[in-house]
DNA sequence: TTGATTTTGTGACTTTCGTCAAAGGAAAGG
DNA sequence: CCTTTCCTTTGACGAAAGTCACAAAATCAA
């Protein structure tokens, strides 16, 4: 059942069998239903999370009350909210599910446990938190470098399923435009 | 002559007189001129860096020959370029001291070794990533969430380092805007 | 100090964006 | 199948951004 994520592990950091049957033991399972949340703000993040099937979101509200939508995942991602997991405060964002999703489920408290444990999961945390890193930096640079059209083209043929499962309105904050700017960028092209 | 990254490592977590000894003996200091080269792009990254004293950016070109300017590090910053680190691969950007500085050093091979030895730096080293990745996560929030304008301002209040020892049309480019509009903002103030 | 270089600010103009309001379309649920 | 709800598009308008060219100010080096 699980055995996705030991793929994505063995990509990352070769596993044993042992250090396996260690993570396979504290997993969960959980399903979403559309627009379900998996973290509200103001709640303490209480794990980190696998998503197995479906597509999720991201987001926070501005000071207008407008929804910024932060991050999209797919199919064999990890989620988590790094600083409210790590420094065990309130989210300032929400986690959504955008379609009905399954997700597997580690908690926070087991999670450390597997730190200290295992040299393994502790060097893997490191190597995903590395590449985490890397996204988040593109991200970013993404942001800066490129005019809203130019974004726009940047995700239609670098991150086509972005435009084929996310509602527009969510992905035009993803882009820094409104959502109006979105559609005309669209009909110009 | 250390003593100032002990201080910062033992705020992170907690360290030990041997685990610091053991850091201690590989660390090389390194002086940089002003607009000296740390890292160019097309080069890859043989270390990580501690700024001791001083100011530097990171920065890459765009399509244009654009300079766009993605980090500015400070006293007691950690430096690095992760993906060219991690992945072994040309750096796509550059490293480049704005004021003369004092940088620590320790290169990639000493560091791997680090990793091997040790579960502290292990440990200590996935805790910097966390930290990393939330601000690079807080960083592209407020270029999605904030106007350009409001962008100024946070910055103004919330990092005015930036604007007090930074080049104004190096700053732009990190706010997503062109170096006039940042002037004009300025003025409308 | 002085001349050269770098950095910052302005003017003029075009393009694009944001906003508000409203209309089409598409999807979901009974 | 129809109705309701949600999502996307469009129009109109004002504000702001980008660009190019140049001027002013600050900084650097001889």
């Amino acid at each position: 059942m699980y055995l996705t994520i030991k793929k994505v592990f063995d990509k990352i950091l070769k596993i044993t069998d042992e250090d396996w049957r260690i993570f396979e033991s504290i997993l969960e399972t959980k399903k979403l239903k559309k627009k379900e949340y998996l973290l509200k703000q103001g709640h303490t993040c209480r794990g980190i999370y696998f998503l197995s099937e479906g597509s999720i979101r991201t987001f926070h509200i501005d000071k207008d009350g407008k929804e910024i939508n932060t991050a999209f995942y797919f199919q064999n991602d990890f989620l988590r909210e790094i600083e409210s997991l790590t420094k065990n405060i309130p989210s300032q964002k929400n986690i959504q599910a955008i379609e009905s999703c399954t997700v597997f489920y580690i908690d926070k408290a087991k999670l450390t446990t597997l730190y200290e444990k295992s040299d393994f999961y502790q060097k893997l945390g490191r190597m995903i938190l590395e590449n985490i890193t890397i996204s988040e930096q593109k991200y970013s640079s993404f942001l800066t470098t490129y005019s809203p059209t130019e974004r726009y083209l940047y995700i239609l043929k670098n991150r086509p399923e972005l435009i084929e499962r996310i509602p527009l309105q969510y992905l035009a904050s993803y882009l820094g435009i409104s959502r109006e700017s979105l559609s005309r960028i669209r009909k110009r092209i």
